[in-house]
DNA sequence: CAAAAAAGTTAGGTTCACCTAACTTTCGGG
DNA sequence: CCCGAAAGTTAGGTGAACCTAACTTTTTTG
């Protein structure tokens, strides 16, 4: 699983971090977590640059001590680049429960603006808004917040799609990126803490018929696929408390899904 | 007063402003206010940059229809770069105001953050910012907020240094930008609303003796020029309310000093 | 009022972060 | 197992924003 280690040729000072490079590395991480290494293009698509873009900053963050490159391989963040990624995403992450929870934006619109200022805030604003909410353990979508050490739990999941029929799961988390899906989740009241259930499932990969609370919307699998609930079912429509926060310990430690083309040997 | 906060869904910073032309249009308007023109050495060093990057940048802005520029004379804004400039300050004003009203900032370190924040908040996150403080007319330094439309009213003052022996007069304003001078101007309570006494002034430009509330410091000249006190003297030591407010109605234009050379004709 | 000083500009570079176009490497399917 | 498509890289740009050094214009002053 190790590129070879040329290890730390150039420990190089790097006083400042500019804004591209934290998103290169927050980008890399959430692509390595999910897929095990970053490929190039999926970089570039998710950062909207041309590859070759990609492929000239990371040869520039290699040699910074940020990432290992093997060409044509992949990417894979050494710890002080993963240090950087989370400290992003903790900023990201924070700037949404702030906007959300003490300045009244809705959860489809504080993406954009997180984005712009997770690289302009000082750490001790975020560390302010952080106690502002009583330092909270996840962002408005569910996603965890890193510590300020750089500790991310997250807690074992799977997506609705999967839930069986007849099942309650709690709703977990949604991606943070789609403003029109956030506001039909909105609308249905499929939200973080959520009791869904699966009333049944259409064949051919048809529409599910969930219900949430008194309604009983029907969603399409591609909706379902990207919506993530707790992986242990909830022992009945009104019992669960079985976890009592994002928390809980998770039995599996499950960070090589791997369920695609391997972009790294 | 009233800002129009319905509709407007993120509304996007403006397509191609990049920070370095916000900070030199803020610049520039605060050169041009002080001195009626702004000269390239006064901008490079409030940038901090050298001379020749601002006639470069100078030049940019000029074809972009934010500034006039007659070479070796100085530049002037446009009311589209005057317009700019506005929106930048308010926006730092507004941002200052949150950090130390409702995140607890110190006065003295809102100026950095601000400064960095003003380049990625969006116009609805000031705006809500705004609002949550009741949409001040002022920040913690005593400067004036612009309205959102562009409009900033400067009360008349003059200088602390200027106050007669005897006389009492509000504080009204001090600059954000020294952290060491705030630190000291908020030990001896020396703050925008304060009422201060001209107690005594040593001959020769020497020490002046102060009251405010019960305590008499001293301090130097230089100090007392940076302070600025309303322009009317307060008809006594407890009989100040004249002025409900920032917004009184100014009865000199004065955008003229020109207490200095002249950089532009 | 001319020469020195100060202020401003031009010329020629650098770095960062991007691009397109052409080439190379890897992978996947017949 | 080979060969074409996909993925990745190199080569050679671009523009923004900066720099230093040399030159020009304006201002100041002996």
């Amino acid at each position: 699983m190790n590129a070879p280690d040329a290890a730390t040729p150039t420990a190089a000072p790097t006083p400042t971090l500019t804004e591209p490079v934290e998103d290169y590395l927050k980008a890399i991480y959430e692509l390595e977590s999910r897929f095990g290494a970053a490929a190039t293009s999926d970089v570039a698509s998710a950062l909207d640059v041309a590859p070759a873009s990609v492929t000239g900053m990371v040869r520039r963050l290699a040699t910074q001590g940020y990432l290992d490159h093997v060409p044509y391989r992949g990417v894979q963040l050494t710890p002080r680049g993963r240090q950087v990624a989370l400290r992003t995403i903790r900023r990201h992450r924070i700037l949404e429960s702030y906007l959300t929870g003490v300045l009244g934006y809705p959860w489809d619109r504080v993406h954009d603006e997180a984005e712009r200022l997770e690289h302009a805030a000082s750490d001790d604003l975020i560390e302010r808004m952080a106690a502002a909410l009583g330092h909270p353990t996840a962002d408005p979508h569910g996603a965890p917040i890193p510590t300020v050490d750089g500790v991310m739990e997250e807690p074992p999941h799977r997506t609705l799609a999967e839930l069986p029929v007849g099942e309650t799961a709690r709703m977990l988390r949604v991606s943070d990126k789609n403003p029109s899906l956030l506001r039909y989740l909105a609308e249905i009241a499929l939200q973080p803490g959520a009791e869904v259930t699966m009333v049944s499932r259409a064949p051919f990969d048809g529409p599910l018929t969930l219900r949430i609370g008194m309604n009983e919307p029907v969603v399409g699998p591609n909706l379902a696929a990207q919506v993530l609930v707790e992986a242990m079912p909830s022992l009945g429509p009104r019992s669960a408390d079985a976890l009592g926060s994002l928390g809980a310990p998770p039995s599996v430690a499950a960070p090589q899904p791997r369920s695609r083309k391997s972009p790294a040997r």
